[in-house]
DNA sequence: TATTATTGTGTCATAACGACGCAATGATAT
DNA sequence: ATATCATTGCGTCGTTATGACACAATAATA
């Protein structure tokens, strides 16, 4: 489904190969050196840095229109994706920026073109193993590249609320389903999945009372190696039991009533 | 915003004022003599039932077009309304299908009418105090009733499978968030509230654990009164504290991390 | 006035949870 | 080689939440 269109084409002609007036973004987390990262991509034509969005073309599923946007940006497939809102308010796009936009790309385009519509745009939310990925900008920005989720300030257009928005519900997916399997290497610490926890909730939680929850899950599994060359006690490595975590991510994992 | 449109004005001229291709749902959901109801319209040119839906002005915030659709089929204003879920498949809409409907109507459209288009659709779902609904049908529809949740078998489209996505979802919420006051009169009695937590569910719960429970979150308070009348011991009348309700439904129930 | 189904209130054992203690370990410094 | 030190492994303890169930109180009806 992959088309290499230059940014003047899909300005031009977008209008015919994509549905009208609907986007999607993406919320990329990964995971490194301790910290939740985004995704975000340096814009061209504006001195912004934007969430990673694209249209859906017009015999195209929305899912799969979210899964090739995410493929095209960082190399990988068969990833966690999940829709998570629709942002709808009708001033999310200023017309005016956007036409001043494509004056800097030097792109003359009529008053009615597709892109100076209104748009209404669907968030997903993707999670992805940071090593793996190989962040890639396209036509229309200058750099892809990941960001440390505690300093993103501001962002084009209305993103900033669409990453708040996608975190709040990973907080909450976080008592639903077993998490970490797309975020985690192979082989991880317990200190280094209590970590990823603490982050997404942005919550110190109690090291051994940690440990007895998720184990108590019973989708990640001890190993019989340890993670030598630190600088103290060799911890234990865990991997997650797949055929346990794909089930609890089914079920639900406690759910009170 | 009410717009008494004809249904043919609708079809010519709605590419006009509403965004394309984009359609919202609603699932109406409403609670009477201890059943969940589903509020379903019966339509003129189909011989099916279907989801009270709209479209989106092309100025109007799309949680506002929810919220006009709602009024428009049930007088109600000031409702408890929740987007969750976009569906995005490209054959949704079966396009001969809606060409025969409009034939039906004896209404000819050019090839390319917007209603042919492919439609996304954003699903609501809203609970509402039964008592209060006066279920109107529009001129496109011959009836509007409410239904046995449990009896819906079939739907128009895929609006089966957008009913069950709003019901799965709002189990979801039953661990987040209190609920029933957009579903329960203002005095009700224990047993009353169980059965509307029960229905939801689907499972049965313990008559006394459900009580310790349901107090143990605070928003709802009992009154000094009985429901006398009955066959049996007259129960306790309760009412929801609206403050601690809203506090609630704000900071959430419990959330396990 | 007795009957009956339902409601109000409580108990009990078990499981889950939050806070914390202490010994084991493995690299580093002495 | 040995002591040091931060970190990890593995527990305890008291409190609270949960599930299962017992029994008395009550209001309409027989």
């Amino acid at each position: 489904m992959k088309q290499e269109t230059s940014i003047k084409d899909t300005i031009l002609k977008g209008g015919k190969l994509f549905m009208p007036s609907l986007s999607l973004d993406c919320v990329i987390f990964g995971f490194h050196e301790n910290e939740l990262k985004v995704l975000l991509l340096k814009m061209k034509s504006a001195d912004a840095w934007a969430l990673p969005g694209g249209f859906i073309y017009k015999d195209e599923h929305i899912e799969e229109a979210a899964t090739r946007v995410l493929r095209e940006r960082t190399g990988i497939q068969d990833i966690f994706l999940r829709q998570f809102h629709v942002f709808g308010h009708p001033k999310r796009a200023d017309k005016k920026f956007h036409l001043n936009m494509l004056k800097k790309d030097g792109i003359s385009v009529e008053k009615d073109n597709w892109l100076l519509q209104r748009f209404i745009t669907v968030g997903y939310y993707a999670l992805v193993d940071f090593a793996v990925v190989i962040p890639e900008p396209d036509h229309s920005s200058i750099a892809c590249e990941w960001h440390d989720l505690h300093t993103i300030r501001e962002l084009f257009m209305d993103h900033k609320a669409i990453l708040d928005k996608a975190l709040e519900t990973l907080r909450l997916q976080l008592n639903h389903e077993p998490i970490g399997y797309n975020l985690l290497p192979t082989k991880f610490t317990m200190p280094e999945i209590q970590k990823l926890y603490e982050t997404i909730l942005d919550k110190q939680l109690d090291r051994r009372n940690f440990q007895r929850r998720i184990l108590s899950f019973g989708f990640i599994k001890r190993l019989k190696e340890t993670r030598k060359g630190g600088a103290h006690k060799a911890p234990y490595l865990y991997s997650f039991d797949l055929k346990k975590y794909k089930k609890a991510l089914q079920e639900g994992l406690q759910g009170a009533w």
